[in-house]
This record gives structure tokens, sequence and C-alpha cells, in this order.
DNA sequence: AGCTTGACTGTGG
DNA sequence: ACCACAGCCAAGC
């Protein structure tokens, strides 16, 4: 059994959809916790096998790869770009590819 | 109990 | 745009 900040950020990263991302710091904030992006982090590293999480679709503020492990962060993008996520040099474009939950339509539609 | 580390982030130079 | 710094907080030792 885990916390409330632990169990809410696994609902909230499940929520992410294919061909989206989300950002650390947002799941945390969805999790009502400004603070806790490096508890989100932490969660991904420890149990995203465990929870079967997208762990792929989630990067940094900056919308870059966080992951320290170069192998691991390769294959990290090699699953984005197979969902049709576009790399532009390291960087992801957050505008295009960010999971809103409050803000789901209207995607490239205006 | 104290110290280090990290898949973080915002700010300021 | 790049880098250094400083908050932050849980895990591991």
């Amino acid at each position: 059994m885990e916390d409330l900040f632990t169990s809410t950020a696994i609902k909230e990263i499940k929520r992410v959809p294919y061909g989206k991302v989300s950002t650390y710091g947002f799941i945390a904030k969805l999790c009502g916790d400004n603070r806790g992006a490096q508890r989100v982090a932490e969660i991904l590293h420890l149990h995203s096998e465990k929870y079967a999480l997208p762990w792929h679709r989630i990067i940094n503020s900056q919308g870059e790869i966080a992951i320290n492990n170069p192998e691991i962060a390769q294959v990290q993008r090699r699953l984005l770009e197979k969902e049709g996520i576009v790399f532009a040099g390291d960087i992801v474009n957050l505008k295009k590819y960010l999971f809103d939950p409050n803000q789901v339509s209207l995607g490239g539609y205006f």
C-alpha cells in the first residue's frame, strides 16, 4: 500500500495517452504538490514496471529526456518517436505534445 | 540520526 | 541559449 501522493501519481501517469507526454512537475501538480517533481521521478524509477506505467511519456519541464543512463534514454526516445512524437534536436515541443487533462479538446483544430 | 544522491525546477547571470 | 545555484524531498546507506 502506498501513500496518497504515490497512488495519485500512478493514476495520473497512466492517464497520459499514446502520442502525448507529460512532465514530472506537471504530474506532481495534478497530485496537489507543486514541489513533488522528484517524487514523481522516483516513482517512475522504482515502480514503472510493477504498475505497467507509460514511463517513457514522462520528461522534464524543458521537454528533454531526463534519464541519466544513455542506453535507457535512447530506448525512451525510440518509444516516443514510435508514437509519432517529433524531436527538435533533443527537445520535444511541449506546447504541442503535453497532455493537459483540463484542456483536452481543440488539439490542432484551431 | 546524519549524509549523499537524484529520471526535478525556477531563477538569475 | 548555456550554466551555476539554490530549494526541495524521499530513498538508500
